[in-house]
DNA sequence: CGTGCCAGGTGCCGT
DNA sequence: ACGGCACTTGGCACG
């Protein structure tokens, strides 16, 4: 087996990496370079970083990032690019990664390659995330006895001109519910835009409607500026009732057992 | 010349895999590890990528992120890590590699692996980010006449306790000015946070400033909102004024010969 | 297209 | 540690 077809290079001439570099662009393949670099990045900011070691990482859709020997992050990077094209240029391999809209240019200047390795990588994998926003919104849309008794959903990501407000409903008395979710700590930030829904929904309707802030935690800020502004909240850590469900059932019961 | 002392592996066992990770990870070396893969992370969220070619790095700092062959963000990661570990389990490599606070497992169970390279990268460049926004506000703490004439700015990341407004100044009348800076265009959330540091300002002093907001563009409901509010604004693009000077001056001249 | 908002956001800096 | 916020934020969804 050729290895699926992963090609390694080192110590090619720079006219050959060059070759090579741009071969891989055209066939979208991957291409993983490193060696010593300096880098210049304009457009929306401006960066520049002086020689180093690291490794650059092009992908088959055009996303390029160089990265440090240290760090999370690329310390430069292109999301998508229109153009790239290495080039040898006064005995050093330039590569250049244009983006358009924002217009952005990184330029990659190599002192050295140590190793060139690319090839066809193929990835048919699913990709499922759990307990993002949506998941807890979903719940809640299914069993609104989380937030309160006799309270009925009615409507998920309304629109009201300013933002969608998460989830509106109607308490048992009848009168509107609007509820924003978060699924980590809610701050005075979370706060200040359910007040924005709130607000919005008693101008179109004529209606002062209820508002809630459902969140594992809240900051204390949060807390002040949601009783300064007349809401409610409710504590409720969805992660928490999903690792419980996990342990405890196997998945095999309904939620409203587990309270 | 070994090329730096970096490694290449292909066709090993996967017991030797095993053990070249976890020396790379000892000595602090950067790894990378291309093969067909399936992730399980667990966290604050929670993920399942089920198998496909992926490019793993495993950086001096510990920290981890898996790439698939598309995008630019990686699809799994882990930005620090107490512990990774590699290990054979039922003739698969699996890596584990644990984050305390907030505590995070990431699984990666390898079917393949096509190679593997480590070695040491000795990176000691200098990197200048420019155009950021303290950029843009120690521009203006400079030169605030770009905003105003006769404007006097006085303090810089003022904390009210709501958090930080950028520039506080006064302006030829004897009146406080609040400045929010934006490095792109601002919007009515931009409105909002600099009316949350002019109302606070007024209850802690008792006296009511301006506040004008600072970017080179405004959505319309940033405009909108200002109105309302009674805020002022300037548009004021520091990047167009920078390229000019790079353009016209190779930066020989000061701020004030631009206008 | 812009506008709004989530993200396992991350990172920095402050109390 | 919590809090507030910028980021070349990136990414998606929707009018």
């Amino acid at each position: 087996m050729v290895n699926k077809l992963l090609e390694v290079f080192r110590n090619s001439s720079l006219d050959d990496y060059a070759k090579l570099i741009n071969e891989s662009i055209v066939k979208r393949e991957i291409l993983v370079l490193i060696g010593k670099c300096s880098v210049d990045y304009t457009g929306r900011g401006e960066s520049r970083l002086t020689d180093g070691d690291r490794v650059l990482i092009i992908k088959s859709d055009g996303s390029v990032q160089i990265h440090r020997p240290e760090g999370y992050k690329p310390v430069n990077w292109q999301p998508q690019t229109s153009v790239i094209e290495a080039r040898v240029v006064d005995n050093k391999l330039v590569l250049t990664a244009i983006r358009d809209k924002p217009r952005e240019i990184l330029n990659v200047v190599f002192n050295e390659i140590y190793l060139l390795i690319r090839g066809r990588l193929t990835d048919n994998g699913e990709f499922v995330m759990y307990l993002n926003e949506s998941d807890i919104r979903d719940l809640i849309y299914v069993n609104p006895w989380l937030i309160e008794d006799g309270l009925h959903i009615i409507g998920k990501e309304k629109d009201l001109g300013v933002g969608a407000v998460d989830l509106i409903g109607v308490d048992n008395k009848g009168k509107a519910v609007l509820i924003e979710v978060k699924r980590i700590t809610a701050s005075r930030e979370a706060a200040l835009q359910l007040y924005k829904y709130v607000e919005k929904y008693a101008k179109l309707t004529g209606a002062q409607p209820r508002g809630i802030l459902v969140a594992p935690s809240f900051t204390t800020q949060a807390l002040d500026t949601l009783k300064r502004l007349n809401l409610e909240y409710r504590e409720l850590d969805l992660k928490k009732l999903w690792l419980l469900k996990k342990r405890n059932m196997g998945g095999k019961c309904g939620l409203d057992q587990l309270l």
